[in-house]
This record gives C-alpha cells, structure tokens and sequence, in this order.
DNA sequence: AATGAATGAGCTTTCATTCAT
DNA sequence: GATGAATGAAAGCTCATTCAT
C-alpha cells in the first residue's frame, strides 16, 4: 500500500527480485518517510533540512538518496502516505456495512478522524503540493481523486435508493472533504473548545441536512431508535 | 486601513512628520506589498526572492528594505492587508442591513467573496504564519479574532431575536470561515465545476439549515417570497 | 590645527573665500569628526555606519559627503584629530619647562594622559590605518613621526647636556610612545588595578632608570628634593 | 594543544569517534586557521572575505561552515592559536631552568619573540577582539589570563626568593606583555631600525631595572661573569 | 548498502555612495 | 547647503545534492 498504484517513485536502491531485498528496501523508505513527515509537519517543508531527515533516522544525508530522487519526492511520499490511510482505512469501515446512510457516516467519520490523527499532514498537502513538479503533482491529484471517489460512491449509493436528493456526488464529496479540513485548518484555534466527536457529529448533521430526502430523514429517524 | 490597528510595521523610512512624505512612502509600501503578494502567492513564499519582488515593483532590491524589516515583515505586511479587506468590507456590506437573517447573509456572502478573489491569499495565511516569528504571528491572530467577531456578532444577534438556535456564536463563526476557507482550498478542483455563487448558496443553505429555529425558517421563508 | 600640515582632505565645500562660510564649514567638519570618532570608537570603523554618523549629527546622510569624500577619509580625519592633541599640548606643556629632565617628564606624562583620555582613539590607530589607501596613510605616518619627534627633542637635548646616556634619541621616543600606547591596548584589563597616575610614575621610573646618567641621577635626585 | 582547554568551538563535521577521522578534521580545521590567519593579518578581519579563505584552502566556501559556526568562531581559532604557542612555548623553555632571574629572562624573551614571529596576529586580537560575540570574547580573555599566570609566577618566584622587589606580580606581568605587544604595535616603524634581539635585551634590561633587588642585582652580576 | 566531506548556486541582507529635488 | 530615496555590489551563510571511499 506504500504508493498507490503506479506511483511514479523512483526505485534506485530496489535492487533484484530478492523479496527479502526488496523489503528492506521498503522499510527503510518507511522509516525515512516517517520522519521527514514528522518533520515536515514540525517545521514545514522548506525549513526541515535533509540532514535533519537523515539524523532523525539515523543515517546518513547521502544514503536517502539510494531511496529517494529529490526532497520533492519525499514530499511526496509523504503526502501519499497520508492518502494510504484514507484508502486503506475507508473501506476498512465500510466493509461490513450495507445501508447508505451508515455507510455515509462511516466514511465521513473515518475521514475526519485521520485528519484529525495528523493535521499537518493535511496542511501540508495545500502548502506545499504547489512545490511539487508537474509530474509528481499530477499523481497526488489522481489518489486525491481515488479517495474522494469513496466518498462519492456512498453518496451515489444513497440517491440511488432515494435516501440522499439527486444531488452531484462528486461535487458533494468535495464538500465533505473540506468540511473535513477544515478541523486541520482550525485545530489550533479550536482545539479545547470543541472535540473531534463533536465536530464530526456537528459536520454530519450539516451535511445531512442538506442531503437527505423525506425518506432518508424518516430512515435515519428510526435508525436512530 | 493600511495595516490594521497598532501594526507593528517599521517605518524606516517614513522620516519626518510631512503629510506629503508619508504618503509616498505608504504608497511605496502598498507598492511592496502588492508585489509581494503576487509572487507569493503564485510561486509561495520561499520561492518567491526578494530580488523577483524588486524586480517586479521596478526598484532594487535595497530599497525595499528602507520599508520593511525584513522578508518575514513583509508576509505579515500581505496577510494584514487580506485581513484588511475583511475588515472594512463585512462592514460596509452590513452598514444598511437590519435583520439578522439578512445580516448573516451577507457577512458569508462577503467573506467568501474576499477569498474567492484572492484564494492563494488565503492558502498563504495558512501555509506561512508558522515562518512568521511570535510577535507577527500574534498580530495576524489577534486580527483573525477581530474578523471572526464580525461574524459572531451577527449570529448573536440572530440567537437574541429567537431565529437562530442558542449556538455558541463564536464557534460557529469558526465553521462559517471554515466553510469560506473551503473554497480556497479546493477552488483549483472546483473551479468550472462550479461558481462561487452556487459554493456561496449552498453554505449558506447549509449553514442556515443548522442554524434556524423555526421561527428563523419562517421568516427566511416570508423573505424569500 | 583642524588637520595637520598639508592634509589632503578634500575641500569639496570650502566654497569660495568668504571667511564666514570657510568657518562654518569648519565647524560641520568638526561636528562630523567628533561624531565618527564617537562611533568608530564604541562600534569600530566597520560596525559605525555613515547612517548612523550623519544620525548622531543630526544631518542626513547625503551631506557628509559634502564635507568628506570618502568614510576613510572620515577615519583620517578622526586619527588625525587625535594627533591634533599631542601637536598642540605637547609644546603648551613644555612652554615654560628648560631643564631637559622635567621636559621630559613633561612630554611623558601629557602624551600619556592623552593616550588615557581616549584610549580607543589610539586603539582606532592601529585597527584601522591599514585600511586608509596609501596616500592617507602616508599622511598619518608623518604626522605621527612628527609628534615622535617633540619626544625625541627632549631625550637629544638631555643627552646634549649629559643627563641621558647618548642612546638613539629617535628609537628611544619610540619606546615612550609604545610605553603609552600599553595604556590604551591595556586599558580595559588594569582599570581599576591601577591609575593613569601610577602608571606614568612606573613608566617614567622604568625609562630613567634605562636612560639617566650618574650625572643625571644626581639631578634627578636634587631635584625630588 | 588545538584550542585550549575547552574551548567553545563547534565540531560540526567532527562526526563519529574514529580517531582517524578526528585527525582529518583537525587537520582541516587547522588548514583553514592557517589561511584565515594569514588573510585576517594581511587585509584584516573584515576586508578578508571566507570566499577568499576558501580559495585560499582550495575548498569550497561552504565546506569552511563544516568546521567553523561563523566568521567569527574563525577570528576565535586564529587568536586561539597565537594563545596556543604562549601556551606551549613558554612552558618549554622555562622546562630546565631553576633560578628565578633565568626562568624570567627566558619567559620575556619567549614570549617577546611569539610576538615577533606574527606581529600581525598580536595586533588582530586588539583588533578585532571587540569583534567577537561575548562568549568567545570570555574565552579569549580567559587563556589571556593563564599566559599571564606564566610570567606573573616567574615573578612571584623571584619575590619569595629576595631577587625581586615585592611588586604586584599580576600588574608587573602585564607591563612584561604590554612590552611585548609594543614590538608587534611599531614593528613596521621599527623593522630594519633594530632587531627583535636588541629590543628584547633592552626590555629586560627596563624591567630588570625596576625589579631587581640589591642582592637580585648582585646575583644577576655574578651570572653575567 | 552506506558514509559524510565536499560542492556551489543562490539566498537575504547591509551599507557606502549618488543625485534629483 | 541639505535632503533622503534609491542604488547595487558584495557579503555571509545555507543546504540539496554528489561521489569517492
């Protein structure tokens, strides 16, 4: 799940075929991924220094370079690492769940709550995606589009079966995104006067509101007995 | 209205007491500033080097330090002057209005259309306070705060006249720049896809829709007639 | 006495022959000269910026250059201000003085207490005349043999009147105005352990010792009495 | 005998433990205080860019901020190593002697010819020493004080013995140093006027002059036999 | 695979000096 | 004589990146 699919990430120090090499090879693009987004997060991305990155892991600022092409591309990986954790952990809450409305709230859930997990990391998507080039730009739009996709679907599932008002799905996503972002944006601001729980369930209640139908509201009232 | 109240901007070169002098050098100043929020804006704030600012106003990279302390001034100078059209334009926009309905309304309304003409303004204020040192960084909050209370205001007064549902005002002023904020954030995926008009409209519906008592709804109702 | 014999400091302001006008620029040379010697004093010659000159002038910045042409001609004018000081008060304290051992000891002390009353002015002498460019710095030379020279008259005239042992009389002022200088390089580390006073005495102890002749002794020693 | 006792000197590129390693970089480090040395000396510490030192070393300006926080910390290791050769050389040659009077000959002329050897370094360090941020400057002064000690003991010893008036050791040593320095303040006056030798004989033959006690002066006879 | 010394382009910033007013 | 806005060269310093080991 490292990169999404066909991320164009540079594979210098993959080496062979050995599968033990190869995952060695991830690890250690793990571990240096990890701390420059930590770093990234504390310091932003242009005052977090390779050497910085390099100490933290605990090698040296020359070995990054076996597993990485650029500092942009490890930017990258840490932006993608965050889209993994939506692609992962959204359908993870879905899978059992059948009715849209549960489904909706699942995901809305899940995406609040790994925003709320690391919201520099959601920052530091809008800061510094602009730094990326186009190439590298262009794959984080396409996952970008993939998550919100999930979102999306369990939008259409609902208007389908007459719960949600014919609306855009698409655009509606985009919606729920931001509002999702929002508590990134304003976590330092809000943060003491309100819970994630309570944003979340002040979000839904929005969204919900504008979304349901006659018949979705009446669902979600006897849901809710 | 140049830079807020008790902005605390050197003035190098804004010598002597002459009326005259300092206009020119407050014009000098916005001449900067513009340039600066330009560039930052399009290549971010640490691509952006002094030398292209200077380049783009017409003067040499010197002489841009005879108005600002130095490169972190004049980010604070860009934010503050965002700050600015907040400042003076909800206001103004208020200035005829009477009912809260139509007062809240038209704060959203003005907020977001500030940041939809300026969305990478917006993007900057989040991507670079952290750059700004403690005291800058504490000037743009406490402007923030004076903006959100434009907003807030308007909310209370709803909640007083029984329309709006006894939130805490502050808190949801925070959701309604969210929510404005949002546009900046997405705009570059949303744009053509939407207008600002729809994005306003919608909010607005869904802010209200979270809001209103139903005498609230009522009355929105009567003045939609 | 402003600059010495034959300064070559430019005139740029002099003007034409009016008595009047040559005075008052006289004056603002002198009102520069002190200030930059303030400065280049507390700050050194690099940190001491002409801004902060024509500040503490109060004058704009542009108009030094009316009376200067240069900031190292700023720093000859400063260095030779100090050696104003020996040229005028070494002879006003030899004025009534014949015996050659009191005009010695006359010339000693005054050279001495000037070195004390602006140490840093000396300090300034050897810091920075490496920066003058060669014609200055021929200039500073002369004058300073010429000031040896007021010693190096009294030490001929004892050895002619056979109080001094005939040493080399020029190789031996050079001795006393190094014995000065120790002041002003010391300064800082015997303030407080030992006065300007006891100094003097131990100096002029140290050089007679090396310097009297039986003959001289015995005059010396009369007159103490 | 690098930097002192614990001199505050950055060890950026010092790196791992190997001794190896170590030596390169203090190797390197003294490469670049060589040349810094010889820079500072001949157009002083301002006029003397790190570009030219790197020229000079054959390396890259940057590489000289692996070994070096700051200019400055350069300036420190130039005058570190003009306190290092005191340090060193002092102690040697005072290594076989026991008479009072011979281990403080030995002290003057050691001493006096360090001096000579890098008149240029002498006069940097009152130069520029106001140059140094206060921690550096503690420094400086710190081992200024031990290289006192050395003579000022000598002193001391020839005290306790009778040879020496019972001068305050401290205060006369520093007249010792001031002595020193003066051939380094007038060496290019008096180059090729007289020899390092002949000044060091005449300053012992000043301060013995004051210091000697009779049964000093009868013992320094003998020895002179 | 791993090191880390070395590079060098390029940044922000300073400040002596000029010149139109 | 006087101003001070404007210049622009040049400085110190940083840091992503390379490459011999």
């Amino acid at each position: 799940m490292s990169a999404g699919r066909g991320a164009p990430v540079s594979a210098r120090a993959a080496g062979g075929g050995q599968p033990a090499a190869a995952r060695l090879t991830a690890e250690r693009r793990a571990q240096i991924t990890k701390a420059a987004g930590e770093l990234f997060a504390r310091r932003g991305y242009h005052a977090a220094t390779m050497r910085d990155i390099a100490l933290r892991v605990g090698v040296s600022p020359g070995l990054i370079y076996n597993y990485v092409e650029d500092k942009e591309e490890l930017l990258l990986l840490v932006l993608d690492s965050l889209l993994d954790a939506y692609a992962s952990s959204i359908p993870a809450a879905l899978a059992g769940l059948r009715d849209p409305l549960a489904r909706f709230a699942a995901a809305v859930d899940t995406y609040c709550r790994i925003v709320a997990e690391r919201p520099e990391a959601t920052l530091l998507a809008y800061q510094e995606s602009r730094s990326l080039r186009r190439s590298l730009r262009e794959h984080i739009k396409r996952r970008e589009v993939e998550t919100n996709a999930l979102i999306a679907d369990c939008i259409s599932d609902g208007i389908a079966q007459g719960l949600f008002r014919p609306v855009d799905a698409e655009l509606t996503a985009y919606r729920v995104v931001m509002m999702a972002h929002g508590w990134a944006l304003k976590t330092w601001r809000l943060a003491g006067r309100m819970t994630i729980d309570d944003y979340i369930a002040d979000s839904l209640e929005m969204l919900l509101g504008a979304l349901l139908t006659p018949l979705g509201a009446q669902r979600r009232a006897e849901a809710a007995r």
